[in-house]
DNA sequence: CCTTGTCAAGAGCGGTGCTCTCATTTGTTG
DNA sequence: CAACAAATGAGAGCACCGCTCTTGACAAGG
């Protein structure tokens, strides 16, 4: 895409920013990204990365994306390892991708899925494509599923209150579904309560010493949140 | 408690403080609290702060503390309006009272249960007994409903990895519980995804359009968690 | 060659947390 | 009541932050 010399040193510069950025990201958290600090790790004065970001927020804009992308790569790449079939199999992969890279990125996750930054709102237009992959996936496992006919009915479902069934229409228009409205009901809280769970997790809210078990707490509730859409008997 | 006039003095200004503190973070969120701005809104000047708060960390315990005491006595007030038979109905008024306060709250929210603050570790030993307020009350409106034999048993279990169940029985040890573990770690479950939900939307995660009939959407949440713990048919 | 556009450097502004010194206020005690 | 000691507030200062502006060096293209 680059063409003149310029242009492809220019790429290369933004790259190295956003690379170091994301480290400082990694290490010290959203919160305490410093363009200064950036500046110093590529051996420059400053006011010179001004040339590249426009400021703080839209190195934390291509931050977000950066970490919504490497997200989903990591969820798409987990579900595509397991076979088409086993719907309950692809679920809980994507779970467990989900999960791996929150405990693998704390600080980036905490960006993507915790506390706002102040002052900073993401701009749409830039993040919803990366922002939606996972729920956008985990929609389609759902999807396939239904139309395979291997949903279980046994699962708890409640009645969906009518001002809310505009909502999820809309959702099943857009995209296409074939899966009825209570069922989308039900994923909408499986899809919260999933980053509910990672984030309790990685943001520490379990005590220290409540549960030495992690991993077995996770496989229970997700395949407790399997059995919510009726992926599982 | 404080006798002489000093202390009477000295407590009011570290009232003062956390109430001007608590009044930034509400407006501002938590990384812009600073405390020279408190300083500026105490009529003083910024090193003044430090003769009655060793530095900002701990100013932000004392508004963490705050802000969990102000959650619990909103869980507790909630709670206690609904008969103690209705169990159903005191978990529900538990789940509202966190999403009401949430929304209401959204930065203080935020400190809570968002991404930590980078470099701020809170202080298990001041922050334990308020920050465990909702999950026990929790904890104890199932295990008045076991007791009281008023659960149903069609809800979801899914096996509990046996790694996992002694996690789950000192849990029970030590809060002398009578649920079973199998119920106990659907609680678990039920506990992060009420706060997944009410974080998700709070947070901003759906996106802003996506639904418009929150309460509702919140409610039908609500009644499947009810069914996940056996609370409603 | 020489103009034009790009870039890094530096100074500077106002903000932050925090420390130190110094003067003053204030409560207590002889 | 006066003297003392503790508590307090003010101010200067350090190092950091985001961000802006000006200046001078440099390379690409006509």
């Amino acid at each position: 895409m680059p063409r003149t010399p310029r242009e492809r040193a220019r790429a290369q510069t933004v790259a190295d920013i956003v690379r170091l950025g994301r480290e400082h990201l990694a290490s010290h958290g959203a919160a305490a990204l410093s363009l200064r600090a950036v500046a110093r790790d590529l051996g420059v004065v400053s006011s010179a990365v001004y040339r590249y970001v426009a400021n703080r927020d839209e190195l934390l804009t291509l931050l977000l994306v950066d970490a919504y992308d490497e997200l989903g790569d990591a969820v798409d790449m987990a579900v595509e390892a397991v076979p088409p079939r086993d719907h309950a199999g692809r679920f809980k992969a994507l779970g467990r991708a989900v999960r791996d890279w929150a405990l693998r990125e704390p600080a980036r996750y905490g960006l993507l899925f915790g506390s706002p930054v102040p002052g900073y709102q993401a701009p749409a237009g830039r993040t919803t494509t990366s922002g939606t992959r996972v729920v956008y996936s985990l929609i389609g496992i759902l999807e396939a599923a239904y139309r395979a006919g291997g949903l279980m009915t046994a699962a708890p479902t409640a009645v969906v209150p009518s001002a809310l069934s505009p909502d999820l229409e809309t959702i099943r228009n857009e995209l296409g579904l074939a899966v009825p409205e209570g069922l989308l009901a039900n994923g909408a809280l499986v899809w919260t309560s999933l980053f509910g769970t990672v984030s309790f997790e990685v943001f520490g809210q379990y005590g220290a010493d409540t549960f030495s078990a992690r991993d077995e707490l996770f496989e229970h509730h997700l395949a407790v949140l399997a059995k919510l859409v009726g992926l599982e008997a």
